[in-house]
RNA sequence: GGAGAGGUGGCUGAGUGGUUGAAAGCGGCUCCCUGCUAAGGAGUUACAGGAGGUAACUUCUGUCGAGGGUUCGAAUCCCUCCCUCUCCGCCA
C-alpha cells in the first residue's frame, strides 16, 4: 500500500512510478479525497473537544450540588446532544471516503525502485549473470516423458482426484520431492534462517497484508464457508507472521525459511504448461523472507538472492539471473531478480525463483514496524523461493537424463535420496 | 458442537458511569550518589492521526480484543462478532 501522505504530498512521484509500470493514473479525483477527508476530520474532532469539555463540566457541576434537574444543566445536555448528532452525521461521511479511499490505494502497486529498469514486458528484462553450461542437443527429452518412463508421477489418475492441473507422486518421484524440500532447509538453516511450517490456509487480511487482495482474489482458492484461502505462497503467512507488531531494531533483520504447498487457480493460463510440473494448481515450495531494517534491505536482497542460488550450484543446474523491468515487476515488488534454470529438453529457460524487495509496500499494508532509539518506522520485507521443488525437479530430470532413460541425481542430493540414480523398477 | 471463565500499556496486574490514557510492580531509558562483582535516589517510558513551530516542543482527536448501542459523559452498562483458557462431547 502507498503512504496516503505521499499521494497527498508528492503524487508526481507516484505517478511517475505508475508510467513506468505502463499504468496512467489520475491521481487528481483521489488528491481532493484525500484533502476533503482531512477537513472532515479536522472539523470532527474540534465538535468532539468541545464535547468532551461539556461532559466534563456537567460531571463537575453535579459533583458540586446542582440539581441535576436544573435548567442550566438541562442547556448543557442538550448542546451535548446536538454536538453528538453532528459528529455522527461527519463521521458516516468520514467512514464512506476513507473506505473510498483505501479500496483505490489497496488496488495500486508499489512504486518500482529507481534501480528496476524500465521497460515495456518480459523483453526488456536484463539478463545479469549466468551459472553453469546448458546441455544443448536434440536428444533431450522433456521432463515428463522421463518421469512416464520411470512411474514418477501420474497426472491424468490425478484429475480423478482432483481435476487437472493436479499431480500424483510415486516411489522415486515422491521420495525425490521429500529429499528436495529437506535438502532446500537444511541448507538455508545452516545460513542462518529460521525454519517455519506456516498454515495453508490463510485469512483476507493476510492476503490483502501482502498484496495478493483485494485485486487478484481470482487467483486463489477461497473456502466459501469460512474467512479462509488456500494460500497461494509462504510469502502470505510469512509476512502475516508479524502483522501488527513492532520488532525490536535489533532483531533484525528476521530471515525465516519456510517449506509449504502452494495452491494457485492459474485463472487465464488455459492451454500454458499442461504438462508436467511446470505449472500447478498445487505445488511445493521453499521460501525465503527478510523483515529487514529499511537501511539495509537493498543489500539483503542481494544476498537473499544469492541464497537461493546457491541452492542451484548445490544441485549443479545451470541458470542465469534477470532482473526483472518496471513492465513485468509483481503488484508487490519495488525490484526483482528471477532465477531461470535451464531445461535442455525444451531447450529453454524456465523460472524457478523470484527474488524481490517490497519495500515498505508490505509492512504498510500490514502494520509491521522497527523501533529504535527515538522513532518507529516500517520495516521492508523480501522474498524469494529457495526453490519452487517441483520445478526444481523438472530440472534435474532433464539435466541429468542418461541415454539408457535413468537419471543421474547431484552428487549433494545422494544423502538424501539414498542413490546415486533414478532407475526403471 | 455444549457449559463456564476471560480479553486493559513491553510484561504482571488494579480499575463497574465523571478531569482514568489508565494505580502498583517488573522491565527499558536518562541523571545523581556510591565505587568494585552489587545496591540506593530522582525523573522518564503506549500507538495512530490532525494543527502550530526551523526545532526541542505545544495542542486537539481517537484507541483498554473488534463493531454497534445506552448516556451530557463508558475501560466500566447493553447487544453482536472474534480470540484465548477450563470442563464435556467428537476427531487425526
Amino acid at each position: 500500500m502507498l503512504d496516503l501522505r505521499l499521494i497527498r504530498e508528492n503524487p508526481k512521484l507516484i505517478s511517475e512510478g505508475f508510467n513506468r509500470r505502463g499504468m496512467h493514473v489520475d491521481l487528481k479525483p483521489i488528491q481532493i479525497d484525500i484533502e476533503e477527508l482531512k477537513n472532515i476530520e479536522e472539523t470532527r474532532s474540534n465538535l468532539q473537544s468541545k464535547g468532551n469539555k461539556i461532559g466534563k463540566e456537567v460531571g463537575l457541576k453535579i459533583k458540586s450540588g446542582i440539581n441535576p434537574n436544573s435548567e442550566e444543566l438541562k442547556a448543557l445536555k442538550s448542546e451535548g446532544i446536538q454536538i453528538k448528532q453532528r459528529v455522527a452525521q461527519l463521521e458516516e461521511r468520514e467512514k464512506s471516503l476513507s473506505e473510498k479511499l483505501k479500496t483505490q490505494i489497496l488496488n495500486f502497486p508499489n512504486i518500482p525502485s529507481e534501480n528496476c529498469p524500465t521497460g515495456k514486458d518480459e523483453t526488456n528484462n536484463k539478463e545479469i549473470r549466468r551459472w553453469g553450461n546448458p546441455l544443448q542437443g536434440n536428444d533431450f527429452k522433456e521432463h515428463w516423458e522421463i518421469a512416464n518412463n520411470l512411474d514418477l508421477f501420474e497426472s491424468e489418475r490425478s484429475s480423478r482426484i482432483a481435476k487437472s492441473r493436479f499431480v500424483t507422486l510415486f516411489g522415486q518421484g515422491a521420495k525425490l520431492e521429500r529429499a528436495l524440500i529437506n535438502l532446500m532447509l537444511d541448507i538455508h538453516i545452516e545460513k542462518g534462517y529460521k525454519e517455519v511450517l506456516p498454515p495453508a490456509l490463510v485469512n483476507t487480511s493476510s492476503l490483502t497484508g501482502s498484496g495478493q487482495l483485494p485485486k487478484f482474489s481470482e487467483e486463489s482458492f477461497k473456502c466459501n464457508e469460512d474467512d479462509l484461502w488456500l494460500s497461494p505462497t509462504a510469502e502470505v503467512p510469512l509476512t502475516a507472521l508479524h502483522r501488527n507488531e513492532i520488532i525490536p531494531i535489533d532483531l533484525l533483520p528476521l530471515k525465516y525459511v519456510a517449506y509449504s504447498p502452494c495452491f494457485r487457480r492459474e485463472a487465464g493460463s488455459y492451454g500454458r504448461d499442461t504438462k508436467g510440473l511446470i505449472r500447478l494448481h498445487q505445488f511445493n515450495k521453499v521460501e525465503l523472507y527478510w523483515f529487514s531494517d529499511p537501511d539495509k534491505s537493498s543489500e539483503a536482497h542481494k544476498q537473499l538472492t544469492l541464497d537461493a542460488e546457491a541452492i542451484l550450484q548445490i544441485l549443479e543446474l545451470p541458470y542465469r539471473v534477470l532482473e526483472l523491468c518496471t513492465g513485468d515487476l509483481g503488484f508487490s515488488a519495488s525490484r526483482t531478480f528471477d532465477l531461470e534454470v535451464w531445461l535442455p529438453g525444451s531447450n529453454k529457460f524456465r523460472e524457478i525463483s523470484s527474488c524481490s524487495i517490497c519495500g515498505d509496500f508490505q509492512a504498510r499494508r500490514s502494520s509491521i514496524r522497527t523501533k529504535s532509539a527515538k522513532t518507529t518506522k516500517l520495516i521492508h520485507t523480501l522474498n524469494g523461493s529457495g526453490l519452487a521443488v517441483g520445478r526444481t525437479m523438472a530440472a534435474i530430470l532433464e539435466n541429468g537424463q542418461q541415454p539408457n532413460g535413468n537419471v543421474t541425481l547431484p552428487k549433494a542430493l545422494v544423502p538424501y535420496f539414498g542413490n546415486t540414480e533414478l532407475t526403471r523398477t
